[in-house]
DNA sequence: TATTATAGCTAATACCCATTAGCCTGACAA
DNA sequence: TTGTCAGGCTAATGGGTATTAGCTATAATA
């Protein structure tokens, strides 16, 4: 019964590239390697596709943002901090079954009110809820100012999540993209992070200067694994 | 002429409601009280409709985005920040026009490279700017610390762009997103705004503490005055 | 007044598309 | 071996949709 899972596959892949409206069950087969009346031995037709994809999408969401597992390690430094987190952009930013879903999901958002909740969840409580408690933990470690993680996690991951739309559909911008958001990164770093040997200074924020760090980053890591098109 | 107005004031509607693919020409004329043939007199076609809505999308943008008239008073304290901008969010939030200029851009930004383009206009380069400015003119006035006012604009505009995005999908939730947004607002001038008194400061940054400002705010004007559906 | 262009209409065309009916084959269970 | 059924196929159906052809009436123009 793998066959089920490619008609998923091509359907996100071509509801990704074309919207819903703009496939046709006909296209979605071909991508299979069937005919179209096929198709409905596994779904009972192209919307029970489209839900069972949303199905699929909140069963991602709880992979990815329902479990404290993803988390990690609680950087403990500035430059960590940046790299681990440039890294989990980079890769959500390729990741070809992410980039699908999210492409999917911000076309097709208006459909129906459960679409509506999915690309919330997300676009939107996801994200900030991961990066809540990763802030949640270096707060505890005094590595940044004491504030409301939600807050600052919305703060942080806001413009990340601007860019990456903006990459999706120019991604010809990604590397200037890329080092736009390490410059968001930063200045978070410099607005809200102690470094380790400031422990206990308070709430005194360090230095607003630019400067440092300028390495770290750009090993582009741009082939688009991407297969089947 | 008013017809060719009317075509189109009817197509940014549905469009913006169904999406491109799932409006037809006839559900258009209607719209308009013709039959669908006699739209052919006015446009070579369906997608000739739809660029000239991406013109008229173009042509919206630089009146909204490419004068510096829209910037206007450049705000003198904290709390008339937060009025003015929470009303500039409130007024976009429910301007009928720019809603549906907003979920239709949405929708259809993977179309074309131009609708890309468009769309990151919209809901980029041109809030940020426009901020931009407005902080640019913060900053001479001493009010707001020295930074990148492109970046600091980011910083501010990003989390109201993607509530606004979250608001645009479930409408329900205005009331708590508008909360939201004005917390953001609000630990945005802790961050980086000093109150007039504290003019020459320095780097320092006022303390970081909530309180204070909670009334200002929230008179629904929730009425969304959009007609014909 | 005669003419012409504009902007509406009906009818028709040609295509696309989702879905159904019904057949066939090959694997596996009895 | 025989029966069953999952999963493929072809052919057909029915509805929708963009667009064109060609007619008509009204309003502007000569």
């Amino acid at each position: 019964m793998a066959t089920k899972d490619k008609i998923l596959e091509a359907a996100l892949a071509l509801f990704a590239e074309n919207g819903y409206d703009g496939t046709s069950v006909e296209e979605i087969a071909k991508q299979v390697g069937i005919k179209a009346p096929s198709l409905y031995k596994h779904f009972r037709g192209k919307e029970d596709i489209l839900n069972a994809l949303i199905d699929s999408a909140e069963a991602r969401y709880e992979v990815f943002f329902g479990s404290d597992k993803n988390i990690g390690q609680i950087p403990q430094s500035r430059e960590e901090f940046v790299r681990v987190t440039m890294e989990k952009i980079r890769f959500t930013m390729h990741d070809p079954m992410i980039r699908k879903m999210r492409k999917f999901l911000v076309q097709e958002q208006f459909r129906s009110e459960r679409l509506a909740e999915v690309t919330t969840r997300h676009q939107l409580n996801g994200i900030q809820r991961m990066y809540a408690k990763i802030i949640e933990g270096m707060m505890n470690e005094d590595l940044i100012v004491k504030d409301d993680p939600a807050l600052l996690s919305m703060e942080l991951t806001a413009p990340a999540v601007l860019y990456l739309a903006k990459a999706d559909r120019q991604p010809q911008c990604e590397q200037e993209i890329l080092e736009e958001i390490e410059k968001h990164l930063r200045h978070f770093c410099r607005i809200y992070m102690k470094e380790k040997f400031e422990k206990g200074s308070g709430c005194q924020v360090s230095e607003i200067r630019d400067s440092d760090f300028h390495d770290t980053l750009m090993n582009p890591d741009s082939d688009d694994k991407d297969e089947k098109q």
